[in-house]
DNA sequence: TATGACGCTTACCAAAAGGTATGTATATTA
DNA sequence: TAATATACATACCTTTTGGTAAGCGTCATA
C-alpha cells in the first residue's frame, strides 16, 4: 500500500501488516528468534524472494530486527523490535475474528 | 488473498479485511447506514468501480448487507451485519496501534 | 422531448505484485 | 580440489490489481 497518502490510522497498520506473508511470518517470530531458513519452513508456500522482501520491508518499519553473524555458511537471525512485539495484541484480535468468523 | 488454501485464521481475517478500501468502508459504515453515494464520498479517492466491487465481496463474506429500494433513481444503502459489527475490536486494535505506531 | 439523478457494469490499459530460475560469496569438509 | 551449506540478489515473465472512461436503465422534472 502507499504509504504517502493515508489519513485514518488503521491504514497504517494495515500498509505495515496487512499481506499474507507478513502476519505469517510474524506470527512465526511471536515464538521468538528464528534464522531465515527457519522462515522459510515455517512459512508454507513462501518464495525466498517473498521472505527476504518481507523480512526487508518489516525492517525497515522497525518492527522486525536482522542480525548477522559473521560466520560460514553465513547464520541470520530475525526478531521482532519492541515495536514489533506491541502488535501481539492486534494480531491476536485478529486471529479471534478469524477463528470465530469460519466456524459456521 | 487466495481463500483457497488458508490454515492460519489470522488469514482469513486478512482475506476478508485486509484491503485499503475495505477498512476505510468499514470505518465509513461503523457510523451507521449510508447510502452508496454517501461512501464515494465518504471514502476519499476511491473510485466507483474499487467501490462497488469491495462491496460486493463483503457482502458475499457476508459482513456488510445491501438494501435496495424500488425507486428511480436508485436508492441503495450499505450497513454492517452482525458478522461486521464483530469487526469493530479488530479495527480498533489496528487503529490503537496505527496510532500509537505514527508518533515518533 | 430532452435532461438529470443514482447506482451500477464493462472494456481497455498500466502498474504492481509475485513466481521461477539462476547466480554469488566463502569457510568448512570430504 | 571439488562439493556443501546458508542467505541472499537479480533477471525475466505471468498474474493480479486497479484506474479511466464510457454506457445503461428509468422515472421525475424542466
Amino acid at each position: 500500500m502507499d504509504k504517502k497518502k493515508i489519513n485514518c490510522p488503521v491504514e497504517i497498520t494495515l500498509a505495515i501488516i496487512g499481506s499474507k506473508w507478513k502476519v505469517l511470518i510474524l506470527r512465526e517470530l511471536m515464538d521468538g528468534t528464528k534464522r531465515f531458513s527457519e522462515l522459510g519452513r515455517g512459512v508454507d508456500g513462501i518464495t525466498q524472494k517473498m521472505l527476504t522482501a518481507q523480512l526487508r520491508q518489516m525492517e525497515k518499519d522497525d518492527i522486525v530486527s536482522r542480525k548477522v553473524y559473521p560466520v560460514v555458511p553465513p547464520r541470520v537471525e530475525y526478531s521482532l523490535t519492541k515495536t514489533g512485539k506491541s502488535l501481539v495484541p492486534v494480531l491476536n484480535a485478529m486471529c479471534r475474528w478469524g477463528s470465530a468468523y469460519k466456524k459456521p
